[in-house]
DNA sequence: TTGACATTCGAACAGTTGTTTGATACAAAC
DNA sequence: GTTTGTATCAAACAACTGTTCGAATGTCAA
């Protein structure tokens, strides 16, 4: 009664998967579900079947799809920390900036997930909320925590939230605004591009920190 | 036979006005004609018969709002610009932050404009070529040429880019996901939320820049 | 007043939107 | 076999989309 035995859930994977892709690549109203439904290569009533709703379908996608992969790359950010009881927040830093530019994601993944939140924060909708409380709210009070006791004394809880996103800023900016920077900068994102972009992320980032270590010179 | 008196204009303007606002609000795709010649208090045909479609209706938000804004914040900026002949990078980097987050436009203003651009960034159209060519590259030449001169010795022309797009990636960032920051700082974006902003942009930059000078405390 | 003009208005256009419905196919349980 | 539950499919739904059209309106020059 559960699922045939193979098409059934690839149907709703494929809606799942598509949908994603075209909901980060042009936003939320930009997309029928026609265009998902034909891409997924189902019937129109597919959606509606599976996720009840095209808002459905995109709360879906940030539930099943977005949230892992925060999780994900969360993981990834404890597991690059050096094993000592506090890492100065150097270290914390890049071991940051590396799991979100570089870490668990393909370069593909990256790109839609930054575009995807980019997205939601140029409008939240429910999906922010869901997020915001699940995945990125508890990553920043582990963040505080580990930043806090090693910070430049008596920089203030608002000042470090305020660096923290500082950081975010621009490891957001850099994946969604890549039209932008290519026009600026001349160049495409090729792989020598991302290498540097990694090295000045973590660079300026240190640095903006308040200098707080020679490290910088990665 | 060119305008009556008073009304023909005025309807033009508004609907250029609430265009730009509800298109900043909610994106492209998401607001019809119909909304908006709604809020502009005319007739649906009015669009049409003033701007020749929607698509161009968009096109001359950036035309005739946009880049306006955009080169009075330039002409800010240098008018912030200390009388001497090479500025600092630190005087240059808070004269930046301050034309575009302070600066000539009003709360209002500042987000509408910071909000269409960030979209255009995120699937960008014929309307950031435009703005691009005419707004953004020469005022990014303008920069790299202030910078250049008085960067720590051996920086590449790439990386002072990256840099400079480090403070923009700030200040769009700060003003686009308000409501991301609202939730993760747990702070609404009142005037003294402002004000710690400002200081912490031009603060975090300058550090960035390569810690260049101690007039980061400003 | 007459004619020319730009603008407004209301209605309608054809196309697309998200969603619903009923028929059909198919596998597993009885 | 029959029954049961799930998934696929095609067709249709009403609502909304951007755009066009012709008549009406008001303003200026002759």
């Amino acid at each position: 009664m559960t699922q045939k035995i193979d098409n059934d859930a690839l149907t709703k994977e494929r809606i799942l998967d598509k949908a994603e892709f075209l909901f980060s690549q042009k936003g939320y109203h930009a997309v029928s579900v026609r265009e998902i439904t034909k891409a997924a290569r189902c019937h129109v009533g597919a959606v509606n079947y599976h996720f009840g709703s095209k808002k459905n379908l995109y709360l879906s996608v940030f539930r099943d799809r977005w949230l892992n992969r925060a999780l994900r790359m969360q993981q990834f950010f404890r597991d690059s920390l050096p094993d000592r009881e506090s890492p100065t927040p150097a270290e914390v830093v890049r071991a940051l900036a590396q799991a979100f530019i570089g870490g668990p994601l393909s370069d593909e993944e990256r790109l839609r997930h930054h575009q995807l939140m980019a997205r939601e924060m140029a409008k939240p909708s429910e999906a922010l909320d869901m997020v915001g409380e699940e995945g990125m709210k508890p990553f920043f009070k582990e963040l505080v925590l580990r930043l806090g006791p090693a910070m430049p004394e008596g920089i203030g809880r608002d000042r470090m939230m305020l660096n923290i996103l500082s950081i975010f800023a621009q490891v957001l900016y850099f994946n969604f605004a890549r039209s932008a920077v290519t026009l600026i900068a001349g160049r495409e994102y090729d792989r020598e591009f991302n290498a540097m972009l990694v090295e000045h992320i973590i660079e300026f980032s240190l640095n903006g920190l308040g200098g707080t270590s020679e490290e910088s010179r990665g």
